[in-house]
DNA sequence: ACGAAGATTGGCT
DNA sequence: GCCAATCTTCGTC
């Protein structure tokens, strides 16, 4: 089942970022559909989190789409090379996000490892934001997209994650933002192997 | 108009 | 473990 508008128009990101772990991102593109259950999650907390790109409520063409309502993808490129892919959460104007951080392949494996160019099933595969978003072959054309749309969406399957195996810790690659860095807003699996590793 | 830095990854030492 | 790749974004001149 497909994830409702109000699932993300919820506030509460920290709360969106935990009930994420566990659903199923899927994208069909080309006709091939390729799907990863989402293991590993970082809450953006919009204006008061030095670390999200709206901090302080900067407003640019690029960060334009976390204030539109929930439910939408906000995509960018990082480093030049590589695509990160968050939810926009939370209702119109304020810039909530989710980055998904890593997933763990379930449908469309052989689609999945071709676009990674590897041959063998390992968890570097969709281990990473950069890495996942090769593997589900999302690129900045899906950025500001509705996740009810038919090329990217979220789905229910009646997985449940318990509290006990939700590991939070500090966010990966935000110390720039000073004290908000140790801040606990991420958030994934225990002991799914799938959950990148933090430097 | 210019330049520094970035929510990363993978290859090489 | 270290470092290059690669290009958009945004602050500053």
């Amino acid at each position: 089942m497909r994830l409702p508008e109000e699932f993300y128009r919820r506030d509460d990101v920290l709360q969106v970022s935990r009930d994420l772990l566990g659903k199923y991102l899927f994208t069909k593109i080309n006709g091939k559909t390729t799907v990863g259950m989402i293991v590993e999650t970082e809450a953006y907390r919009g204006p008061e989190d030095k670390a999200s790109h709206a901090w302080n409520g900067r407003f640019t063409n690029r960060t334009r789409v976390m204030y539109e309502p929930g439910g939408i993808a906000y995509i960018y490129l990082c480093y030049g090379i590589h695509y990160l892919f968050n939810v926009v959460t939370a209702t119109e104007g304020i810039p909530h996000a989710v980055l998904v951080r890593a997933v763990e392949p379930v449908e469309g494996i052989a689609e999945q490892l071709e676009r990674r160019k590897m041959t063998q099933l390992h968890p570097r595969i969709t281990a990473g934001p950069g890495a996942l978003c090769m593997a589900l072959g999302i690129t900045r054309d899906m950025n500001g997209k509705s996740l009810q749309s038919e090329s990217i969406w979220i789905e229910e399957r009646g997985t449940v994650i318990e509290s006990k195996d939700i590991i939070a810790g500090p966010r990966v690659g935000v110390a720039y933002a000073g004290e908000h860095a140790l801040l606990p807003w991420r958030f994934s699996v225990r002991n799914n192997k799938f959950v990148s590793k933090a430097k």
